[in-house]
DNA sequence: GTCTATAAACCGATAGAC
DNA sequence: GTCTATCGGTTTATAGAC
């Protein structure tokens, strides 16, 4: 967007104004965000960005349905697994892990929206909670899982043990710096809480 | 805070701004507050405060320390547990469970610090860490908690099964509403993640 | 569509009277 | 210690030329 000035290219415009959008909501939330920096990192002029967002709200909402639009075109429909209760438990936590390595932004974006109040889900989010609650509760009537805890609980715990990694991993590097832990690597810490959840879920 | 004029109580006046301000920066977070609502919710005019915290950070950081503050005050010493591996961290569970419901500002202050980039630990909070490191420790090496995973794995599994429950609360009410999952009650849910975790780490 | 210029509001912080 | 008045800087947003 740097080709010498005023290169009329709305389509461009619009994708670097996104881009830059993305870089610093997610990095100072709705309201550290300005506009101008955002201006300085796309290379529009202020005016220009809410010429095409209406307002900084509009561009803030834009951007989370970039994201979104951009992660459900990534997940490919998933087959009900059958017969491999463990195993389906294991992956769940393998790509939840993952999931924080590949979507920064997006976490980070998802994080400032549920302080700031914005509970809604994701787009597309329904349709994995869908999946794993039916996976889970087939898995319990196999009798693969314990069937004395409930498909959210599990999903919940699932998710948290991953979320606290990622998100209190600088938190708790000061931890180790400071003595009170020796260090864990990730690999480590996702094989120990796999192990950890799959002792704990069999009936 | 709201007798007549210009009631001249100096430590009155400052812990009036700083229960206002408190409530504001946990709601708004350091860059979405300002000195105005919290003049508007103490009931001292915008200079007045300036003059007691210097500015926006000194206000802010005196926040901090007050709730620290609080906070360091109500634990009591405990003594290092004997002989009671898997009571520890049921009750380690229980602790971090409960503290959510105690304290929701604090808790808002550390979200909205950490999105912010402030990794430094709260006061107290090391000796907090210590403690649970050397009790891992010692019931490992007494044969109450198996000894392949490591002391923080263990906290962190603990503090974010216990951090997403009350985190990801109305986000997954909204799910329940949706009919992803059935309902799930908190005391349910402590004790399920309990049996999932005790039975995950017998030896 | 894109810019410059600018309005209108609000921000944190200061000056100075009391 | 507390206030009113106000400054200088930024903010979002608009007007209007091109």
């Amino acid at each position: 967007m740097r080709e010498g000035k005023a290169a009329r290219d709305p389509e461009g415009t619009k994708r670097a104004i996104l881009t830059a959008a993305e870089e610093v909501f997610a990095d100072k939330g709705f309201a550290g965000a300005t506009i101008s920096e955002i201006s300085r990192k796309s290379g529009a002029s202020g005016p220009l960005i809410l010429f095409h967002f209406q307002n900084k709200e509009g561009l803030y909402e834009a951007v989370k349905d970039g994201i979104v639009d951009r992660w459900r075109d990534r997940l490919q429909p998933k087959p009900v697994p059958v017969g491999a209760g463990p195993e389906f438990v294991s992956d769940m936590i393998k790509v939840a892990f993952s999931f924080y390595i590949d979507n920064p932004r997006m976490v980070r974006m998802a994080n400032w929206g549920r302080l700031e109040g914005d509970d809604a889900p994701w787009g597309g989010e329904e349709d994995i909670h869908h999946w794993y609650e039916s996976s889970i509760k087939e898995a319990q009537s196999r009798g693969e899982i314990r069937n004395d805890v409930s498909p959210l609980t599990i999903t919940a715990m699932v998710c948290g043990t991953v979320h606290v990694w990622w998100e209190f991993h600088g938190h708790m590097e000061e931890h180790v710096r400071q003595g009170s832990y020796s260090e864990v690597k990730d690999d480590d810490y996702l094989e120990q809480i796999t192990a950890i959840i799959l002792k704990g879920l069999t009936p």
